[in-house]
DNA sequence: TTATATTATGTTATAATATAACATAAATGA
DNA sequence: TCATTTATGTTATATTATAACATAATATAA
């Protein structure tokens, strides 16, 4: 289990080149419209390690010449969920760009409730847990949420810091 | 593991009975208020293992005597989630009665989209996979949220009855 | 027991999130 | 080119949730 990037000093110019480059080629490979809104809000999603609503979003497409009403946004987020390439934090109703969209992956979050980041986790393997319930109850899943919130490790030093 | 009650049959008269029941015990204990908005949201919880939103709550509250503005009916379910008498499924915005009280559990859910039942996950222990990344990543989690959605055991069989 | 504080409820208004429905335009396919 | 599908434009509205302030009921302390 190796660590999540989100909550680690890393070149986040690169992380967001990346991730647009893979749904770029992805979409070229698959006959999908990577059209201009669909690739800002992509953007928008990537510029940090946060989840964003759908209405703020919306409100910094404006300014970037795109039209303002919330079919816009939640049209493009529609597209972006279904092949993810953008995951939702339902606990949050928002919205992150995806890290690992190169594997086939079981999405699981922390969120931190102090700064706000999400990290995904690098995993590839579904929640044991839940795996287990789901087989002995003979249920099929289909989609699953997997979101833990609380302290990252930065938050809590912080913390630790100020309590001197 | 054993099989979680929701999809199978049982005596749901008394499985009701039982949530009450505890939830007046330790409310008692714990000097807690079980008014009756909170009792009665409970119950109308209890009455099928269905999630409802709060909206639907508020309108079976109506003809019970209870009024019926928005903050009614959160301001119960904020009590009934605070003290685990009632879980919020995040998928769905939607509220479920707690099947497990008496234990401290890390709740796990599974969510028929045809019947919609919500089954809760008879276990104790927290998800091997989330609980993994939070470690590895010294992130203190201090709420989980785990759903999974699909399709029960009894719907897939309804499913295959009907294809032939 | 009266004063005070706390907790719960009543009530109005509004914020935040999301979708329905129908129109037009652009791209794709026959 | 015509027909079909897919994407976008636009208006309206549905759904979920909370803020803010008032009153009432209950608990606590003097």
């Amino acid at each position: 289990m190796t660590k999540v990037i989100s909550f680690n000093p890393h070149d986040h110019e690169a992380c967001t080149a990346s991730a647009l480059e893979k749904a770029d080629a992805y979409c070229q490979k698959h006959a999908l419209k990577f059209t201009p809104v669909r690739r800002q809000v992509l953007e928008i999603l990537c510029s940090d390690h946060k989840a964003l609503g759908a209405y703020e979003i919306l409100k910094r497409l404006g300014p970037l010449g795109f039209k303002s009403q919330p079919p816009v946004v939640y049209r493009a987020l529609e597209f972006l969920v279904a092949y993810r390439f953008v995951h939702k934090i339902e606990k949050l109703n928002a919205y992150v760009a995806c890290m690992h969209h190169d594997t086939s992956h079981v999405p699981a979050f922390l969120i931190c409730r102090n700064c706000e980041t999400v990290a995904e986790a690098p995993n590839k393997e579904p929640s044991d847990l839940v795996a287990q319930i789901a087989k002995t109850n003979a249920f099929t899943v289909e989609k699953t949420v997997y979101e833990a919130e609380g302290l990252c490790v930065n938050c809590k030093e912080d913390m630790a810091d100020d309590a001197r």
